[in-house]
DNA sequence: TTAAGTGCAAATATTTTGCTGTCAC
DNA sequence: GTGACAGCAAAATATTTGCACTTAA
């Protein structure tokens, strides 16, 4: 089941100017290339699709926002298991956390919720007396496509 | 509760040979390094340490048989949630995973196995008929210690 | 013996930093 | 107007690749 997509349009905008922060041209256009994304996106592709909006978008620039964006909580950095090198993929911190699924065959990222992982965020800041501020739950394996694939 | 600690030692060396990969004097010891490590080890530490026992390892090797070990699922590759710059550590695959909390206060690393953690990859597996190679959940937080000093 | 593995050099990829001019507020 | 920010150049860091020599099996 798919989750819910994009939200607000604007809304990582608003909360960057309600923190005081200035909301600069290519602020505003590398936010937007963040949230309106169909995948995740790592920094490379982030500079190539804001130079589409604003060409003369420096590399430096992609960089600086995506390091505020993380410290603001605005956007979550993915490793997404490094299938492919040692990058890191950004995307929109969602409202609620969900898992990431790697197929190690299709390369597919599936997204996925769970009550369970909830539980178990509240069973680890209970147990081990430790506040949560960030969580990430990724998995690799093989999606159920490639599983029956794979038995032909 | 401290996780219990190292388990018959050179397990990995024997899962190498094995699956018919090489022995060679240096992986045995970056194996040794990686499986006798009291924390988390970036690669350069790994070199580091690896240099003590065998000055002329390279760099390159130790990149090598990281990528190779992490391939066969002898080694997993961490975060931490990249407090400390973009790097990677390194750790030996445990036999029941556990759950890595990182302290954004004072940077200690704290590990955390639980039955709600082994549930929720079941149902993930059930659900969403996903076969689970690798597991990573890390978060990223305040510690007890760090909890109750910043209300000083 | 010989294919896999190592070291060395160099390339590539990724991210950060210093500085000057510019623009959001 | 002014301090935060962007662009440019360059450095720092992280990782990979090509190739000739070495070594485990």
């Amino acid at each position: 089941m798919p989750l819910p997509e994009t939200e607000a349009p604007g809304r990582l905008q608003a909360a960057l100017t309600s923190r005081g922060l200035r909301l600069t041209r290519q602020r505003r256009t590398i936010l937007g290339v963040v949230e309106t994304a169909k995948q995740h996106l790592d920094a490379t592709q982030i500079l190539r699709h804001a130079r589409r909006l604003d060409p003369g978008i420096d590399r430096v620039t992609v960089y600086r926002t995506l390091k505020l964006l993380k410290r603001y909580g605005l956007v979550d950095e993915l490793d997404l298991m490094h299938m492919q090198g040692e990058k890191h993929f950004y995307e929109r911190r969602p409202t609620r956390d969900h898992i990431h699924m790697a197929c190690l065959r299709c390369g597919k990222i599936i997204e996925f919720e769970s009550d369970l992982f909830e539980r178990l965020k509240g069973q680890i800041e209970r147990d081990c007396h430790f506040h949560i501020v960030i969580s990430r739950l990724e998995v690799g394996g093989y999606c159920a496509g490639c599983r029956s694939n794979s038995r032909e």
